[in-house]
RNA sequence: GGAGAGGUGGCAGAGUGGUCGAAUGCGCUCGACUUGAAAUCGAGUGUACCGAAAGGUACCGAGGGUUCGAAUCCCUCCCUCUCCGCCA
């Protein structure tokens, strides 16, 4: 949620960030904002006149006075005048906030002054490449999804009979490999210091509108209608909900966790894209990096998340680039975000592995998060920011396909091979 | 799923209609005493919103209601605990 009282203090200057993202009136909101606080004022001086009756008649009544002494009842009297009016200002104020509050969940947040201009993933901007000397040597390259296949480690089709498209189902080694590499990545994260949280998987509304994919995104989710819960979208919902509504200590911070979670997401309105193979499916699974900071140390921390997902890459020997996204590519959440984008050879492309994002205080603020300093009044929200460390089913076909070899078998990497107890597929 | 008990400040725990944002204890902060510490004594110690400030308003699980007045009474919901049932 963007800042209420920095937007009004300075509305030119975040309707013009917020511009470069697409098109958000927040006129409205000043105006809603400004008649609500009108109202509140109105408001909160009845009340005080409301308490200040309360508490005459209860002197009187202490001081012995019968329940029918004229004070009493004038005040009385004078009670429910102030009642009856009060009783049609608070709907009315009640009502506004909830209006004010419904445009402000689905305003996306205020780019960062450091993140690139443009209109959409065109003018996202090349970071660095890296591991170019891994890139296959072999011409011939297939999909991975016709080498899983062929391996007998991928079935798409009795997925599609189990549940629908747009599922896979792995077998044999191919099970394996996916529990290695969770295993692999959980590892390293926790070596880097991360702590290790396995969420629950089905999330409550409430969860949701924290990190930012509710109200506006409730078609990318599977929801049970009877229970108010929805399939996670991603480790990144619960995790944030970990601390929603805590007041946390200063010296807490930062929090970094690690979470290894499958993924729902129903991919509406990506019907021809991806159709085959482990990029595009309704049940993934990811290990997710997410960071609770402290506001001065957000910049720096979005740095070394890149890097710890970048270690993984870079540990299994896959070419990679790094995007940094430009304001109009940048998802709802985020003030700044770069993508890993994993070479795949058979499409020849960078394909998007993970996603690291700088949400400062956006999420903390819908989420109520917030940490107070000892000695300091007051409490200040935090900043939070996430990353995929990383995709589980991308990073399973980006190794079936840079590690082929001309025979039609598959090398290990050399990082992964003690926890698969095999060099070759 | 059935029956019962309960949700109060950082924690423990009082408060069953009146000046209660809330006793008391612990904790924490500052000060005194002490060579230092412990113990003891004194003062302080929630959050949010409105306001330039003075100050005001709200918050005792959540939402509604009764009342001049609700932590306290009524209704609905959520959560926790105990027993029974079911189950990995």
């Amino acid at each position: 949620m963007i800042d209420l009282k920095q937007l009004r203090e300075n509305p030119e200057h975040v309707q013009a960030r917020l511009k470069t993202r697409g098109e958000f009136d927040l006129t409205p909101i000043l105006e809603l904002d400004r008649q609500q606080r009108e109202l509140e004022v109105e408001r909160s001086q009845l009340q005080a006149r409301s308490n200040e009756i309360g508490k005459r008649v209860g002197q009187k009544m202490k001081s012995g006075a019968k329940p029918d002494d004229p004070e009493i009842q004038s005040l009385r009297d004078e009670g429910n005048d102030v009642k009856a009016k009060l009783s049609e200002l608070e709907p009315q104020e009640k009502d506004l906030k909830a209006q004010l509050e419904a445009i402000l969940l689905t305003i996306p947040n205020v780019p960062s002054d450091t993140t690139p201009l443009g209109k959409n993933e065109d003018e996202n901007v090349e970071v660095k490449r890296w591991g170019d000397e891994y890139l296959p040597k072999n011409s011939d390259i297939l999909p991975h999804w016709e080498i899983g296949e062929t391996l007998g480690i991928l079935n798409f089709e009795r997925s599609a009979r189990i549940a629908q498209s747009r599922f896979v189902t792995l077998i044999g080694a191919g099970a394996a490999l996916e529990r290695a590499l969770i295993q692999l990545m959980l590892d390293k994260q926790i070596a880097a210091g991360y702590t290790e949280i396995s969420p629950p998987y089905l999330v409550n509304t409430a969860s949701l509108t924290a990190s930012g994919q509710l109200p506006k995104f409730a078609d990318e989710s599977f929801k049970c209608d009877r229970d108010d819960l929805w399939l996670t979208p991603t480790a990144e919902v619960p995790v944030t909900s970990f601390h929603r509504d805590e007041v946390l200590s200063s010296d807490e911070l930062p929090k970094h966790y690690c979470a290894y979670t499958p993924c729902f997401r129903r991919e509406a309105g990506s019907y021809g894209r991806d159709t085959r193979g482990l990029i595009r499916l309704h049940q993934f699974n990811k290990v997710e990096l997410y960071k609770f900071v402290h506001p001065d140390t957000s910049e720096a921390e979005h740095q070394t998340l890149l890097r710890d997902a970048e270690a993984i890459l870079q540990a299994l020997k896959l070419p990679y680039r790094v995007i940094e996204l430009c304001t109009g590519d940048l998802g709802f959440s985020s003030t700044k975000t770069y993508d890993l984008e994993v070479w795949l050879p058979s499409s020849g492309k960078y394909r998007e592995i993970s996603s690291c994002s700088n949400c400062k205080d956006f999420q903390a603020r819908r989420g109520n998060i917030r940490f107070k300093e000892a000695g300091k009044k007051g409490t200040q929200f935090v900043h939070t920011l996430n990353g995929s460390g990383l995709a589980i089913g991308r990073t399973m076909s980006a190794i079936l396909e840079n590690y082929q070899q001309p025979d039609g078998t598959v090398q290990i990497p050399d990082v992964l091979q003690p926890y698969l107890g095999r060099d070759v597929l």
